[in-house]
DNA sequence: GTAGAAGCTAGAGTCGGCTCTAGATCAAGC
DNA sequence: GCTTGATCTAGAGCCGACTCTAGCTTCTAC
């Protein structure tokens, strides 16, 4: 029923140098067991909380905030209020990581679809001029916002 | 026309620290120009490019690729393919960002759910067990599939 | 002509999140 | 019993992307 470091290290996808860092700073809901000669010793459910504990990470909460949330947790119920806003606070933030991630897209698109049309009509060599010799073509035109760097 | 580095540092949102390092990593389309006595001189042009750095960076490309990409629009013309290609790689590394924090919002929507509906009900008390000591009701139920996590 | 802001260089420091090392102990299979 | 591999602790090292410092020079405004 148990599970060693290196069993869950394997489902869990994280080294055992990684859940021994994680022990440390205090982000298992529960203490670690040990055998009698101090082998760490985890739940199926340290596996469950780990993989929650990934996808917050993996979305950009720091640990310093995992951190937080589990010890609101540990504490016991009176809190919910709290563990709750700061999953709607960090919901908020993945919403504008992803807000900020089509933005990006969007550029990287646009600058696609220039390299594609000029490399159809095969017009490339005109898409980077890497010097300044010419302001006045450069000012004015905007058929290329990032001209610089198309 | 020309501007210094505190006009470029104020425009493009990077400190002139960071402006002067990108410099030395040869993120620069055109090379800096310098006044006599040796200052900075930037152009309108390089403030643009520095917005789509800033894009790019903040969807997560590095500064090393994005030297490698600077590197082929200097050589100029012949290498248009990869530099398509590179962009082309990026976009696909923007997209897989994009679905893994979908899934990241998923989970934490999930619990921001149950601390809900547990709240109004008022039964929060038994969204944690912090302890080991019911494992019979541990396993089995998954009403909530992060049961440590709640 | 002088104070204060802005710029210069080289290089050190920071931060988060691990990763790796050394040196020792422990467990499992033959 | 012995080997091999897993685990232990404490602490050092690493990486990327800046940020900051020191000590100096150069503008700008009054």
């Amino acid at each position: 029923m148990d599970l060693t470091i290196g069993e869950v290290a394997e489902r869990s996808g994280l080294s055992v140098h990684a859940l021994r860092f994680y022990e440390k700073e205090g982000l298992f809901a529960n203490p670690v067991r040990r055998t009698a000669t101090g082998r760490r010793l985890y739940h199926e459910e340290d596996v469950e909380w780990l993989a929650v504990c990934t996808k917050l990470r993996s979305s950009g909460m720091s640990l310093a905030v995992i951190r937080q949330y589990v010890e609101l947790a540990r504490q016991g119920s009176g809190n919910e209020k709290e563990r709750l806003s700061l999953l709607r606070a960090h919901e908020e933030h993945v919403l504008d990581q992803i807000r900020e991630l089509n933005e990006c897209l969007a550029v990287i698109r646009y600058k696609v679809g220039i390299y594609e049309g000029a490399l159809e009509r095969g017009e490339a060599n005109e898409l980077w001029n890497p010097s300044h010799a010419e302001p006045a073509e450069l000012a004015g035109t905007d058929e290329d916002c990032h001209r610089a760097a198309a």
